[in-house]
DNA sequence: ATACCTGCAAATTATTTGCAATATA
DNA sequence: TATATTGCAAATAATTTGCAGGTAT
């Protein structure tokens, strides 16, 4: 189908899955870099971004859509849930989605095919509430 | 609680959220922006980014995070799903999540306040897939 | 040898912001 | 008159890309 070129092996694109694989805490494209760069010290962010590309072409990682313009990363590939805090842009896996009736949504004849389903709730975490109850409030931006 | 400034009416704005309502394929800003054009000459792009931000703090309309690194907005303020088309960029509301168990999900002690739960669904749509299958491919981005 | 990958820097895209002028209350 | 809002242009922020040199096959 699709034009697939061979691959050559890169040590930067086996460290960049290597550490996605290994957090939980789904990494920016610039948290990964920082932490390359002390692995690799001189790759670049133009590397990470193309690397996350094609990683995520080869279905290694996905892409986590948050309302912090900045694009997280995952490697847990099957359909489950995030919470992202407004205030602090954490990004926390749920696991409980069994009950959710993906079937019922697809129904509609104007969808084609389904890549990923994932349930994104917008709130605010635990940690964010209590800090802004003790009166000191910060942002991770404006 | 919020510092509520007193707001002054303005045409802008009433007519940005006149648009966004009358409208079910969740436009974004620059969308948004050229057909103000045409009603308002000479509003700018800032206008209208400024305007959706405070509408969105109003709750009159909301943000629908997607894969194309372009927010939308939406009108609809209930919790429902957006099929999101990877190809067109195309956003579709879904009717039927009545059966997530959003409770489920919000067991989890390290979550706060929750503002808003959203299914979203990525894939093709089946426009999309028709005109793939016929040899011409389009896409909205590189 | 060939095709892929890289670092670097410049380019692009989406969004935000400072400011002086204008509109609303 | 006081304050909110605007248009404009410049500033940011995140991501992408062209290119010349380096690396894997």
């Amino acid at each position: 189908m699709k034009n697939q070129k061979k691959m050559h092996y890169s040590r930067q694109r086996e460290k960049i899955l290597e550490y996605v694989q290994n957090r939980t805490d789904h990494p920016s494209a610039e948290q990964i870099y920082l932490y390359m760069r002390e692995e690799i010290p001189n790759i670049s962010l133009g590397t990470v971004y193309r690397n996350l590309k094609v990683l995520e072409e080869m279905k290694e990682i996905r892409r986590v859509l948050t309302p912090l313009n900045e694009e997280r990363y995952d490697t847990r590939m099957d359909n489950h849930a995030h919470f992202i805090c407004r205030n602090c842009g954490k990004v926390i896996d749920l696991n409980t989605v069994d009950n959710l009736k993906t079937e019922q949504l697809c129904e509609d004849p104007s969808l084609g095919a389904i890549y990923t389903v994932t349930v994104t709730i917008e709130g605010e975490c635990a940690e964010c509430m209590e800090i802004e109850k003790s009166g000191t409030v910060t942002r991770m931006k404006a």
